[in-house]
DNA sequence: CGATCAATTGAGTGTGTTCAATGTCAGTGG
DNA sequence: CCACTGACATTGAACACACTCAATTGATCG
């Protein structure tokens, strides 16, 4: 769970190269399969990267043919809106699966676009697709994961429209937390903003300028602390009570 | 293609009953089957309704069970904020299929609340699944369809966050226009309002009362035409233009 | 060390909200 | 047939929150 166990590490020497032993073990889409099942997955999958910050998995222009899955490191989907400004429209980390808005379109989405040294396992389409007609539990495991997509993206529908600057903050600080863990005590977490503040703002629909007011006024609630690239979370409780008032 | 063929003429007199000869053929789903792969997925499916104005065709506490194909009416599904509103966060018509936000979720996510009378297909959702690892084409076919509903869902968020009301309410009766045609030259169409201006407010994330305003605003510039339950789109061209301002 | 870009802060504006009042329409019963 | 009712729709006035524009500070990198 500590973030700086490198990734080397996790690689036993003498191992296969590849995804054979995925670092996060396809974490989305292998838990419940059988090791050969597993097997089979891993066997469809090839591992791309490292990627530097700012470079790109897939781009908006390429056809769409693989999803990923984040092995270590973290990105944004980005798109452009009609006006032409640059839209967040997600995060990912460690062990999240990255392309499915592109399934069953002929293009990619989005701009996928890292935010750290960042590797990935790439799952061609096509081949996942055969693959489920094999293994019912996979086709299984991929429909769940598509509806829990569809359920998340529509709860954020309402994330979007009917809160206040404060309350998408907190929400989304309360998503990294748990997604992004670093320290974690029961009453006080601490997390790394890997992506820039302009980019939070895109993504919560705010201007960079409300965002950095929203901070302010948390942290003079006493709520967070903001030290620039790490925002300190001192009343998790709050967080809650805050969202449903 | 004619709306108002009734859907007894659609089933041949000496025809199995139930959905062999489904008005819409599941349109959504049956399309580029053979003939026999359609006759298995009619095979799991079941006719219910009609339902009248009010009545649900799944509510948020039941467990999830089935997908629905919507043979005639209208259904909104809605759910409560954590303020206790009413939320709508989608309207469905005929041909489309209603309820993919659950799968892969122990409950219903919604409550589908019928807009008119109104006939539905139950497509069993475990056997859905269990014919798609028989016929590949099916399970691509609903792959797709799942990551159609992710993109759209997420345009509806470019949607809610970036646009004013009036293009909102533009771009929701553009939508309109096109799924649920009554009259349609190429300059002039009229919609029905099967639902109330309130849900049409909740679906925009607007107060009855803004929605209002913009259809007064939209009215006095010759856009539209509000006839109470009836709304006459005199420039549809300018709809494409307002949004890409 | 200056250059550049990100983040912050301030003042003024605008769009949608809130709250309250009025208007419209369908259904009901006198 | 008309008055009454209740839900839905519209309108108005004051307000709140996020936006815009502009200036300042801060961080990063050559």
């Amino acid at each position: 769970m500590a973030e700086s166990d490198g990734n080397r590490a996790a690689y036993p020497p003498g191992e296969k190269k590849g995804c054979d032993r995925c670092t996060t073990r396809l974490l989305c889409l292998g838990e419940g399969l059988t090791d050969e099942q597993l097997h089979g997955l891993e066997s469809i999958t090839h591992t791309r990267g490292p990627y530097q910050t700012g470079q790109a998995v897939y781009k908006m222009e390429e056809k769409f043919k693989s999803l990923f899955v984040i092995k270590t490191g973290s990105v944004k989907i980005e798109s452009i809106s009609h006006e032409g400004n640059n839209l967040v429209d997600g995060f990912f980390f460690r062990g999240d699966l990255v392309g499915l808005e592109a399934i069953g379109a002929d293009r990619y989405q989005h701009d996928a676009v890292v935010l750290e040294e960042t590797r990935v396992c790439e799952l061609p389409f096509d081949q996942l697709e055969t693959l489920c007609s094999f293994m019912p539990r996979l086709q299984h495991k991929i429909l769940l994961l598509l509806g829990q997509k569809i359920r998340h993206t529509n709860s954020a529908i309402v994330h979007g429209r009917y809160l206040t600057a404060e309350q998408r903050l907190l929400g989304f600080l309360q998503v990294l937390c748990r997604k992004n863990v670093l320290q974690h005590d029961k009453y006080r977490s601490s997390v790394r903003l890997v992506m820039s503040k302009g980019d939070i703002a895109s993504y919560l629909g705010l201007r960079p300028e409300s965002l950095s007011r929203a901070l302010r006024k948390l942290q003079s609630k006493g709520i967070i602390r903001n030290y620039g690239k790490r925002v300190e979370i001192l009343n998790l409780e709050s967080i809650s009570g805050s969202l449903c008032k």
